[in-house]
DNA sequence: GTTAGCACTCTCCCAAATTGAGTGCTAACA
DNA sequence: TGTTAGCACTCAATTTGGGAGAGTGCTAAC
């Protein structure tokens, strides 16, 4: 499994040049290129060597080597020397965030196609569950005679709405009496909590409101719950058709069928989550048959030290992992930076 | 500019028959396939004459004709058979918005989505200015220490927020106090209203408050004229990749790179946006140059009577024009139906 | 005014020939 | 024993050339 000096050099040579060139690499093109101190017909040697180990393939005779995916795993795991990312620009888009404070998800979103922009692959962003979401604010309007609108604030600062319908005899001051009954008896409660006994308690203190009540509590079940579904936030998908590989049609129809269903997205994604770090999955590590010929570049970002969402990146498996790597660990620091900085509040 | 009876048949049959197979199309396959009674040598002729008035065009000699630009307006205009549009499942999913109540941004996202899936072409929805927005409800939410969210509802049932920092002295009772002056103040009040005289008033009220104050009035702001800009819904974009047209990827990428940039997208839209029934812009009539392979069908969906967006879709200008009449059709009633009623409030 | 017939044009497709990059193997060399 | 030069071989990609087919425009006859 251990290769020699020479060995390394040989595929790293290979895999550098297939990612520049997005072409085979043949013998001669590494020992003129590459000086390795050896002739074209050692490098042919040591590569059979290589395919026979299954680092390399020939996409069939006459042609040069291309990686295969054990190929790329070798090189991120022991041949690609990690960089710095930096640039101003990413720099200013994020500080505007803190400036002029957003919405969570607009950053994100943002953050994605930032992703995009930088590197030609497409970003992905990933929420996950922020754990059990509690009550922080219930508020009914009075939108005009017979319909309101429920609005729930969690204490993750989701905000949820929805109108309802409600009997015409309802005034504005009714839905405010409930509104307090409701905030008084449900703030800082989970999901769990409220079914558990609090109902019984409102409901017999509003008899009345029924109705309102059966369906302001569905909207707060739909608040709180709908908070520890994976949302994802995808970049922009035109850059990356700039890659070589999307010079034919059914590629870009498969990858976009993928991007555009969300649900599925989010398990691959789900499967690449880890802890800390920024982890890869190349090729057929992805359990998902339709991106075989992709890697996926993810970062964790973080919030009150936990995991909060993945972020990072997909492109063909013959990217430039090691700008994707610093590009992806660049942005999970920045995106964990402001996210903590705009929910200041819950990480005390 | 009028034509007669039979050069009419033969254009019809020119426009319907490339349409149906994407493929230049002869004097014979018109003779065969369409019994108009005269040999293929007479059409020949009269096809001939429909070139010059401009109606046709050759891809090159000894290739059939492929209707131009003007050929689809003259067919779109006076030569289409309206169709009705009808579909259990379409049927099924607008009534889903109807019984469980989503929100409006949700509905029309939705039926992009429907649109592209009926047709194979892109479905686009656009949201109009709904004329200046009133202040409903304002809402400050005490998150924590120096930390705070500002809710916003207006009338038009759109919600605003974002989180502010405020002084850790703050406690929730005094954002009560604030959130109870503000309410009184502003409700029903349009953004001008605010600016002018009321400002001033609130601030003396609540003079301790003033950097909250500045804030909030922010959010407000923000939330009321937010509403007046266009909002973009796209159906799925996958959709429209199997028509025969995009072999290749540049085509795909111009729209792409169009599709994926919102505000563009809204000025080709508002351009076409018309009061009432369905439009359509053929090929060079849309302005921009990388639309000129594509038609837009849009159709007007309306709120209290008044037009509130447009809602149609995006093809090849090879496209079954009548049955896209008939889906933008449908769609506009029933997308126009679903709001009245979500948003009953504002029709009285 | 309509039609049959025909010469002409142009694309598309196929097969054969050519080119060129790249390999594997072998024999010689250090 | 490892390295190298040389050479035969393979195979994809490109070029070439020749139909085949679709379609047109024109003309002369009906």
């Amino acid at each position: 499994m251990t290769l020699d000096a020479r060995k390394k050099n040989v595929l790293m040579a290979i895999v550098q040049d297939y990612i520049a060139t997005a072409e085979p690499v043949g013998s001669r093109t590494i020992a003129r290129k590459y000086k390795l101190g050896v002739s074209s017909a050692t490098i042919r040697n040591e590569m059979a060597d290589l395919e026979e180990m299954g680092y390399i393939e020939q996409p069939h005779t006459s042609a040069g080597r291309v990686p295969s995916d054990q190929g790329y795993r070798y090189y991120v795991d022991h041949l690609m020397k990690r960089e710095e990312f930096d640039s101003k620009e990413a720099k200013l888009v994020l500080n505007s965030y803190l400036t002029k404070k957003q919405e969570i998800g607009h950053v994100l979103r943002n953050a994605g196609q930032l992703i995009s922009q930088i590197t030609n692959y497409t970003g992905v962003v990933m929420t996950t569950s922020l754990g059990r979401g509690s009550l922080k604010h219930i508020q009914l309007v009075h939108m005009g005679i017979g319909q309101s609108m429920v609005v729930v604030v969690t204490d993750a600062g989701a905000v949820h709405h929805r109108i309802i319908d409600i009997p015409e005899t309802i005034q504005a001051a009714d839905l405010e009496t409930i509104t307090k009954v409701l905030n008084h008896k449900l703030q800082g409660k989970t999901i769990e909590n409220i079914r558990l006994t609090l109902i019984k308690e409102i409901y017999f203190e509003l008899a009345k409101q029924k109705y309102i009540l059966d369906m302001a509590m569905d909207v707060i079940q739909e608040g709180l719950s709908l908070e520890t579904g994976e949302k994802i936030y995808l970049g922009s998908i035109f850059n990356i058709l700039n890659q070589p590989e999307f010079h034919n049609i059914e590629k870009v129809k498969v990858l976009l069928s993928l991007l555009e269903n969300e649900q599925e997205l989010a398990n691959i994604m789900s499967d690449v989550f880890q802890e800390s770090g920024v982890t890869v999955r190349i090729g057929e590590e992805l359990e998902d048959g339709r991106l075989k010929d992709y890697s996926l570049v993810l970062g964790t970002y973080r919030m009150e030290g936990k995991p909060a969402g993945s972020i990072g990146l997909l492109g063909p498996t013959r990217m430039d992992y090691a700008r994707a790597f610093a590009v992806v660990e660049y942005m999970t620091d920045n995106i964990s930076m402001v996210i903590e900085r705009l929910m200041r509040w819950r990480s005390k």
